[in-house]
DNA sequence: CTCATTTGACCGGG
DNA sequence: CCCGGTCAAATGAG
């Protein structure tokens, strides 16, 4: 374990860990309530346990070190759980290497919506299934996938979709390549942030968020000391707070606190500043919870990408980017997304 | 009609 | 030649 960063390491799996706690606390709420999101709550806190365990046993949980290997992340799932980088090559690959090589792969594996589903859950592209074979020593047969835009915009994004043998309620995915087509508005936003080339990470990992988004704040850590909020801290952006966002400089959202009562710096502003939203119409509802945002609507989301867009701060929050955790001045912060 | 899925044929790397 | 990946005609859904 000498490799392994204590602070960033071990900072990681407890915020992993926490993010689990505030999953079974969900599940709690939720027991005899809607039968789907319970599934779907029980599905993430399998994919999350299996993750941290997966981070504890390969000692792979330096957060820098998993921004670094996992920045080709696919667009997100419910709760993806890499199981390997299998980058074939580095984007300077020697170009007399296979054609196919010259992709960037990521598998992940991911549960099902419900048990015994046929499909894994919706990742926020569109897929148009153009193969399907018998794979030689699975049980269950690979579906080969490309990107409905392909015809349409060029996108070359494809994925392999498998059922694991062990448990049919999982499936291998494998992405290759990247999504180049436009892909809803958080496209459009993530595009406001660079173009592509010259930074396609910031613009993945914003397409990965697509859909909704939760910012869960739980268990956040300074790097420089021991003391953590004393409390569960949350946040979430409403329509003001967003406003807020906009103002650059003095309002960085994400500052770094200086004492525990305001150890969410802007974040605990924004917090407090945040009125009941009124609700105008479903398309601009979200819903929050003691411990969490949710954004339910695109709209808000896309409000919400814009408003970090304009504030200067997408840039640096894409480039600590995980699957569903990014960093940023030394907060951690889990995104974890949900299917409304 | 358009668009997505199914499925056997085909292709190429190893 | 085997196997994984893709193509494309047939079929189905809306």
């Amino acid at each position: 374990m000498e490799s392994v960063d204590e602070n960033g390491g071990s900072r990681l799996v407890v915020t992993e860990l926490g993010y689990i706690k505030e999953l079974v606390r969900q599940l709690d709420v939720n027991l005899g309530g809607c039968p789907d999101h319970c599934k779907r709550l029980a599905a993430q806190i399998f994919a999350v346990t299996e993750r941290s365990i997966g981070m504890i046993r390969s000692g792979h949980f330096d957060c820098r070190k998993r921004s670094a290997a996992g920045l080709d992340s696919p667009p997100f799932s419910a709760t993806p759980s890499p199981l390997s980088d299998v980058s074939g090559v580095p984007f300077h690959a020697n170009n007399k290497k296979r054609k196919t090589m010259e992709k960037r792969k990521h598998q992940v594996r991911v549960s099902s919506e419900g048990a015994g589903a046929e499909t894994p859950v919706d990742d926020g592209h569109s897929w148009r299934k153009y193969g399907q074979k018998d794979i030689l020593g699975a049980k269950h047969p690979r579906g080969y996938y490309r990107c409905t835009h392909r015809k349409s915009q060029g996108c070359a994004a494809t994925k392999q979709v498998q059922r694991a043998d062990e448990d049919p309620a999982l499936f291998d995915v494998i992405y290759h390549g990247e999504h180049t087509c436009v892909h809803k508005t958080v496209a459009a936003a993530a595009a406001m942030v660079q173009p592509a080339e010259e930074n396609p990470d910031a613009r993945r990992h914003l397409q990965n968020l697509s859909t909704s988004l939760t910012v869960n704040t739980e268990g956040l850590t300074a790097t420089t000391g021991h003391q953590g909020c004393g409390t569960t801290t949350s946040f979430c952006f409403s329509s003001q707070a967003v406003s807020a966002l906009t103002t650059p400089q003095e309002h960085y959202p994400f500052s770094m606190p200086s004492t525990p009562e305001n150890c969410f710096g802007q974040g605990a502003s924004l917090s407090t500043s945040l009125e009941p939203s009124p609700v105008t119409s479903d398309s601009n509802r979200f819903s929050m919870n003691p411990f969490q945002a949710e954004w339910r609507a695109q709209s808000e989301y896309d409000e919400v990408v814009s408003a970090l867009v304009a504030a200067g701060t997408m840039p640096a929050l894409a480039m600590e980017m995980e699957e569903n955790a990014f960093s940023m001045d030394g907060f951690e912060f889990d995104v974890s997304c949900f299917f409304a």
